[in-house]
DNA sequence: GTTGAGCGTT
């Protein structure tokens, strides 16, 4: 199984591999996903990872306000797409 | 060549 965790307040050139690589670290990765503009696209600052339902709480605890680019990111799990 | 609260794509 596997979990959705949100990540915000990436600095604007972190990629989807940059994001994958902090996270295998602590866990199981599936996939990650950073968000970009659709017109510019460039980086909106945020993305989704996808891990391990076993590793998910455990990483949110432990990557949530960790630095990363110098900046301290926020990790939670995701919300379901349907909203 | 910019910005900084928030939750995405087949």
């Amino acid at each position: 199984m596997s979990k959705t965790l949100y990540v915000g307040n990436l600095p604007w050139s972190t990629n989807d591999s940059d994001l994958a690589d902090v996270f295998k670290e602590h866990g199981s990765v599936i996939s990650s996903r950073i968000i970009t503009d659709k017109e510019t696209g460039r980086s909106r600052g945020f993305g989704f990872v996808e891990v391990d339902d076993a590793d998910a709480e455990k990483m949110v605890s432990m990557m949530n306000g960790s630095d990363f680019g110098g900046r301290q990111i926020v990790v939670n799990e995701a919300r379901p797409r349907e909203q």
